[in-house]
DNA sequence: TAGTGGTCTAGACCACGAC
DNA sequence: TCGTGGTCTAGACCACTAA
């Protein structure tokens, strides 16, 4: 058991402390997806503490949404998947009608893999990430066949070691679930910048739009529950069909 | 006191209906702003609880972003004041660097109120807002003398009684303490939406650009713990000197 | 010093899920 | 039926604030 390596004691509350060494031990991957974790009776025994006192620890790690409750069976690592979770990170929608059956602007959009290289990051990018040693993915996002973002991303390369050479099959339209099951890096929480520029170039070609045309970027950085940026992204999407939709408190 | 007036009880569990019971007081304006809640012991001798389940359902109040508790003094109401809450709702900032003296991008803009006006509501708005009767008000945002933002906000007459023709010195650069102190209102969430367009001649006289230039629109619902809806507004600026930050997760 | 919230205990019974 | 999490109790001691 991994205990003292890190200096998380420092006559915190016991939930505290408690809830870092669970926090520690999921990091660790000692408990996989759909299998629970001990109850909360077996930990209060364990750690010679009272049950309403391991309920708050527990409480915590729910509250910052590593763990699921599921009353009457146990507490599980809430694995981000296909429900809320998903959309969570993609609140950009384009101003789309109905289009195919059952496809509507929420959907997801299709995602074509363009290229996947481990490069050195220019330089903004490297200080955001706090390592140059990135692999960059580019690819382009459509939905109802038509692209609607162009998208750069960047990711720590010691991460997500050997995604770059990973079946294109494995990459789904969506990389945060691709991040948390083959790399097990969880997405806690991101930012966002919405700003308005023009199209070079290549993004013009990407997006079937002119060289010039206006479009609207959306950089943003993620982070893991740490505090550790691990991806910045920049996606950019042609601006008159452009809608950011964001929840505030 | 005003109990059973909601059908709030149905077998509830006993924190959640004293949360309810304590959200209705506060709704009710029972203890203003810098004025304690009664202690989690009398709270639990008078609803004869146990302290932890008085804590409990404060606990919700407190997650909610209604009340503060401070250790050794007591429980407050959370006032919208002017700290991280005065930004809460205004994530927007130019591309500016510091101006004025002690001013930066992160100061509160400049206020100068255009029209205040009763008036009958655009149906689209009147379908958010639930009704038709509404004030309006029209002003312009400033960062260091130069206009930013053009605002068109309507909100529902019914909730802001003799808002329009309060003196305009009581109106300060911010909506939302006004609302909060002189008419109790308290804006817990908000939706925004944000768009490119093109700058109209209003939009372009007031924000001193071309007619057709292009322009980001902020449009944005802002809503009470209650979930009414009871301002929309839209925020019209320069593309090419916007920004927007939005924190995920 | 008195009163407040913060932490913690050692139980209890209930609602639910899996077997 | 049995084990799980969900709720709740009636205390205890501590840390902090204010008078």
């Amino acid at each position: 058991m991994l205990k003292q390596s890190m200096p998380s004691d420092e006559r915190l509350p016991a939930y505290l402390r408690l809830r870092d060494e669970l926090a520690a031990r999921i990091a660790a991957g000692e408990w996989g997806p759909d299998r629970a974790l001990p109850s909360e009776n077996a930990l209060a025994r364990d750690h010679r503490l009272s049950v309403g006192t391991v309920r708050k620890a527990v409480q915590q790690l729910v509250d910052e949404g590593l763990l699921e409750r599921r009353q009457g069976s146990g507490t599980y690592l809430r694995k981000p998947a296909f429900d809320a979770t998903l959309f969570r990170f993609f609140q950009m929608q384009g101003r789309f009608q109905m289009q195919g059956p059952g496809e509507d602007a929420r959907s997801i959009p299709k995602s074509q893999l363009i290229t996947r290289v481990r490069m050195t990051a220019p330089e903004p990018v490297a200080a955001i990430l706090g390592t140059a040693d990135t692999i960059r993915i580019e690819r382009v996002r459509s939905l109802s066949g038509r692209p609607i973002l162009a998208e750069e991303i960047y990711i720590r390369a010691d991460r997500f070691e050997g995604l770059e050479s990973l079946p294109a099959g494995e990459l789904g339209p969506l990389l945060y679930p691709v991040y948390y099951d083959r790399f097990g890096v969880f997405v806690a929480r991101a930012i966002d910048d919405v700003s308005f520029g023009q199209a070079d170039a290549t993004t013009a070609t990407r997006l079937g739009i002119a060289e010039g045309a206006p479009v609207a970027c959306i950089e943003r950085t993620a982070f893991t529950i740490d505090g550790t940026a691990i991806e910045w992204r920049i996606a950019r999407g042609d601006a008159l069909n452009f809608r950011y939709r964001s929840r505030i408190g």
